[in-house]
DNA sequence: AGTGAAATAAACAGATCGGTCTGTTTTTCA
DNA sequence: TGAAAAACAGACCGATCTGTTTATTTCACT
């Protein structure tokens, strides 16, 4: 079990950053909270920002795993998919621990685009993108990524407004939407 | 001109912490810039945090004057100024300084609903909101607060698509989903 | 010209930052 | 069982952090 240690690190980086910020949080937070040594962390790890990377990179995995599931329990026709989506992320949004997206997050404080911590951050949301151009493909959108393009928007807005302004509604309002643009696009 | 030491601390530091981050940016940074003795930042305030909420606060007033009136400037009738809104996004994607939304970064590094930073950030969103809204009902929508919160998911989704994915062809993606749900708003 | 407010420079405080180093203990596996 | 690998505790490094203190200088206004 090389990587047990390893991966507990990881683990509760994550959750630290996601709630504190990534400058806010200190490493000798995470190694206490964690109850592992400084060394291990830097065997395993070149820097701080190769930890943020590592938590960023378990998260995009884990993270879309988890909203396709659900998605997948809540729809079954492709179309459907494209809708229930926002149910899924009003679900994510009142969640307890809800602090907005942790890859805008990364972003924000990262903004330099050739940064590795802003391009893990890109990556999940070009991710993001490709799957929901799926289900629009799947949907039998004529102009998938067109569709695609304007529901991430929905999608990422409606993240950045339920955090700023506390308003987990905005996944509902977003939905709606949603609704207009899907039928536009699927119209005919 | 008993001010005029504080107004350019409060605009240094509103550059750097766009360009950098808060948490990134030292007290110390910010006073070699500015050019100014640590004693009169203390004077004015009485901590980083209020220096970091005035400079939000200087951002709030000044962007959302310099928005409306780009819109303006690029349209007349009130229907026409709902869209253009979308043009004046991708100027500022397009600017050189574009980093982001300096209020979405600050929500980021605070978290927290109740902390005075996060609050200027949601103030502003607000202020936003209401602008969005009021255009709305002049171009007489039956539910201006539906269609503003539609476009405001648009407009706040394209600062973070351009912004993460350094994509600010974001703003005329978010035009075309908004001339859908104009359309559809303004219809019959 | 003189007074009081405002800004200055610079040392200082105490904590924390990311990261390194050493030496010891635990675990893994042949 | 024994050697290599991994994790351990914890001191240590220099730099930086926010904020305070003190004493000096600048400057506007009457």
């Amino acid at each position: 079990m090389a990587s047990s240690k390893r991966d507990h690190l990881v683990e509760t980086a994550l959750t630290l950053f996601y709630e504190q910020g990534f400058h806010a949080t200190g490493i000798d937070t995470i190694l206490r909270e964690a109850g592992v040594a400084k060394m291990t962390l830097y065997n395993h790890f070149k820097s701080k920002d190769e930890l943020i990377v590592a938590a960023l990179d378990l998260h995009d995995a884990r993270f879309l795993e988890w909203f396709a599931q659900r998605v997948d329990e809540l729809a079954d026709a492709p179309r459907d998919k494209l809708l229930v989506m926002f149910d899924v992320l009003e679900e994510w949004f009142n969640g307890d621990a809800f602090n907005g997206c942790v890859f805008i997050n990364a972003a924000a404080e990262y903004g330099n685009c050739n940064d590795p911590v802003h391009e893990a951050a890109a990556r999940h949301k070009r991710l993001t993108f490709d799957y929901i151009v799926d289900m629009a493909k799947q949907a039998g959108s004529v102009d998938p990524r067109g569709l695609g393009q304007q529901l991430l928007l929905l999608q990422e807005g409606a993240i950045v407004v339920a955090h700023v302004l506390d308003a987990p509604i905005a996944a509902r309002q977003a939905k709606r939407a949603a609704q207009t643009l899907i039928d536009q696009a699927l119209a005919g």
